[in-house]
DNA sequence: ATGTCAGGTTGGACCTGA
């Protein structure tokens, strides 16, 4: 089984882009990011065509999550991260597929930093935090996946020391992400491939892409309940070359039957 | 600092967020 999560960055002025990749590589379950269209908006029959089931959690102008499955039903568990009754961004969405809970986010930005939104991504990531170890606590297979906005270590910036005092990369962000995953998650791309260089993300301005000046923002954290089953795991990034295509490529694991 | 996108709008040119 093949899961996969995209940052598409506006789903439909990127909706070719999106079918595209879905036809070339098939995945079973998909976590899509930043869909920036109201509920009303998202493209649902032409995703549908493709023959996915798909829920989603839209907002106007920005955010919005989305998880489609072409195998099992997707039964949605919550639509909102437990902590803030006032938080209204549409960030996070969770189901259960196919035996899999399947958590889907979008993490703030946090630019600039130190500040108001800088602020906000500190408190989303202890709410994901503490969310995060109950799922770890059921024992249930999860697998947390999205765009987390953080760089967590040095080998995952092309240029660490330009990105310092960027919210992507500042101390107190790699910790939380740390804080995280040492509660018993296994990063998928980095327990496969510990020491690569690895982006799934290259930003707009003076050719990053084709310079690879990148970014690994965009990640796959499995419960030790789901970890063993782990067979391979990377990164669609000639998707990043296509024309009128996302800032981020599609990130995927594979999976073994239990 | 630069640079490039999408979505949105006290309307086709500028704003915000990334």
């Amino acid at each position: 089984m093949k899961i996969a999560t995209y940052n598409v960055n506006g789903i439909n002025g990127r909706l070719p882009v999106l079918l595209k990749w879905l036809n070339e590589t098939e995945p079973d379950i998909v976590c899509l990011q930043e869909l920036k269209a109201p509920q009303e908006k998202f493209p649902e029959k032409a995703i549908q065509d493709l023959g996915y089931h798909a829920i989603w959690n839209g907002q106007k102008s920005w955010n919005g999550v989305a998880i489609l499955s072409r195998t099992d039903e997707v039964q949605e568990i919550c639509r909102e991260l437990p902590g803030d009754e006032e938080d209204i961004q549409s960030r996070y969405l969770e189901a259960m597929v196919a035996g899999i809970h399947v958590c889907c986010l979008y993490l703030p930005n946090g630019n600039p930093a130190p500040g108001p939104k800088f602020d906000y991504k500190l408190r989303w990531f202890e709410r994901l935090t503490t969310h995060a170890a109950e799922l770890l606590a059921s024992g249930k297979p999860v697998v947390l996946t999205g765009d987390y906005n953080v760089m967590p270590t040095e080998l995952d910036v092309y240029k660490p020391e330009r990105w310092h005092e960027d919210a992507l990369f500042r101390p107190e962000v790699r910790q939380a992400f740390k804080t995280l995953v040492d509660q018993g998650w296994t990063d998928a791309i980095r327990k496969l491939y510990p020491d690569q260089t690895i982006y799934t993300f290259w930003d707009y301005f003076r050719n990053a892409y084709g310079r690879n000046a990148g970014l690994r923002i965009d990640h796959f954290l499995l419960s030790p309940s789901i970890a063993p089953r782990l067979t391979a795991a990377g990164v669609d990034s000639a998707v990043r070359g296509w024309e009128k295509t996302s800032d981020h490529a599609p990130v995927w694991i594979e999976l073994s039957d239990e």
